[in-house]
DNA sequence: CTAATCTCTCTAGTCGCTAGAGGTTCAAGG
DNA sequence: CCTTGAACCTCTAGCGACTAGAGAGATTAG
């Protein structure tokens, strides 16, 4: 039986985090001491695990709450977690697709101005100016 | 001179948050109809403009209020452009680098179980599971 | 003049936490 | 057994960057 704080430890996952979990329903309400303290088993433990990481994967708790209620699911059902994680690689090619044309503007607006700074700065022209962008912002 | 709604309709940005911008201090209190409606010149136009490409561009609202700021700056404060620039632009290469290493995690969970379901769902274990990561997440 | 469409302020909600106050419990050392 | 100090408890409020809605007043086209 762990101790929130050891719970904490073996995952990352920060104390507050812990119970604001709970809170929302991905973490099921652990057991008590007399003195009203949380304790969890290895159920629990893997349970946080697998948020942490689908969280480090960028799924929205929304998400996570959908895929655990998928546990023990079957053949019909599974398919459900199949799109979730293809909708969230899906989101993520678009982000970095997205990404990568802003770096490319911000590459562009650095370069505007190379410290020459005698004249109104380029950098700061750049900034308010879409002309340049080859984008669809 | 235009009113919020024509403000909206030219920047794309949307009424309310013209509203928490200029709250926020990044755009100037407006003149003000006899009906106490909003009413904005070029000048405010413009702005909203740089702060929509900013926006769009990830830059926080801390960093746009000081580019702002920084207009008419001298040199040696113009610097500090380049670096909000600089600094934003590393920001997205390692977020670039970060959803690299996600979309391939993704791509290694959806291919766990492709379609055969009659056991337990190896995209779920999948997402319980760090061993498969080729990362440091 | 009326009706439709803006616009006003204000409050509260979103997401995923994080921080702090003020109080209680636990575990270890004496 | 008792004390000390760390860890824990609940609760509220705050972050960033908005978004949504209520209820009231302003503007504008016909």
């Amino acid at each position: 039986m762990f101790s929130i704080g050891e719970m904490s430890r073996r995952t990352g996952v920060k104390v507050p985090t812990i119970r604001f979990y709970e809170e929302k329903g991905l973490l099921p309400q652990p057991g008590r001491t007399a003195g009203n303290q949380r304790r969890y088993d290895n159920t629990a433990l893997k349970r946080l695990n697998f948020i942490r990481h689908a969280r480090e994967l960028g799924l929205p708790l929304g998400d996570i709450s959908e895929l655990i209620s998928l546990e023990g699911a079957d053949g019909g059902e599974l398919n459900r977690a199949h799109s979730i994680a293809q909708n969230q690689r899906n989101r993520i090619r678009e982000r970095i697709a997205k990404l990568k044309k802003l770096e490319r503007e911000l590459t562009r607006i650095s370069t505007a101005c190379d410290g020459d700074h005698d004249h109104v700065c380029a950098v700061l022209r750049a900034f308010g100016d879409h002309g340049g962008c080859d984008g669809d912002h």
